[in-house]
DNA sequence: TCAAGGTTTAGACAAAGTCCAGGAACAGGC
DNA sequence: GCCTGTTCCTGGACTTTGTCTAAACCTTGA
């Protein structure tokens, strides 16, 4: 688990003390180009620590979003989802299966901002549903 | 409960065989100007309805999602929301209470739809959050 | 060695949603 | 009016997602 060190160094830099399951997890979800719900998490970070609860994996991802490693998402039906995309991007949802796509924020821009003086806008992306061309 | 009027003719319209429980639920969701969740619309159908189960309310919105009468809205945190405006528009969500409020599809533009040539696209949305000024 | 925090765990709990078998309501044909 | 087949509704069991709690388990530093 000699790989681990490079996660060692990110959780020390963002205030929070490396554990063998924290560490596990970011392995699972740091570098994930999917949007892993909790659960996918769960799985994928067994097979690198041998014990490892539900319990610590959800405490876990809320501690990494709260310490900025992570966002949570709200694009699927009934779960939450976690990204390690911390930049502002827009999404694509596949109908089809439910892969989540990145679109780089550059890629569209919305106009017409102003006519929205009523909120102050903390976020705002695009979403994007549909089927993936073959 | 003569108002009901209004909705067997509606659900007629759309096939759908007019029933009590139907015509509650109607009346709950049809016209709100908020997104209520399933349970939502149970509490309210309930005053139009005595007798009303979890299951029918759950059954009936998604035939009415089916039938075209409503769409299902993933915004919030846990649970689905339910919206009669079925006209595309963008929303958006208020971080303090979750208030969920409509932004006309003419209000903001998409620039850039040319990039997602890899999908076909079935909808897009922009979502806002952030907070309502007062 | 000891105490104090911090961390993890199992299991209880809650909320959202689906599914099923049985019964009620209803429509069309006599 | 009655029969009969279909549609509809119901309570409750069940599943999934997520939170909470008390006990146990480290670490670290005095
Ligand atoms: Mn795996
Ligand atoms: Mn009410
Ligand atoms: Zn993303
Ligand atoms: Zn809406």
């Amino acid at each position: 688990m000699a790989f681990m060190k490079e996660y060692v160094d990110i959780l020390r830099q963002h205030g929070i003390q490396p554990t063998p399951q924290r560490l596990a997890i970011a392995a699972a979800v740091l570098h994930s180009a999917e949007h892993p719900t909790a659960d996918d998490v769960y799985e994928e970070a067994r097979e690198y620590s041998t014990v490892l609860s539900r319990a610590t994996v959800y405490n876990t991802l809320n501690l990494f979003v709260e310490k900025g490693l992570l966002r949570m998402q709200i694009l699927k039906e009934g779960t939450a989802v976690f990204d390690p995309n911390i930049e502002r991007h827009h999404h694509f949802i596949d109908d089809d299966d439910g892969t989540i796509i990145d679109i780089p924020w550059g890629w569209l821009s919305v106009r017409g901002r102003e006519r929205l003086a009523e909120f102050d806008i903390r976020e705002m992306q695009v979403v994007v549903r549909g089927r993936r061309k073959k």
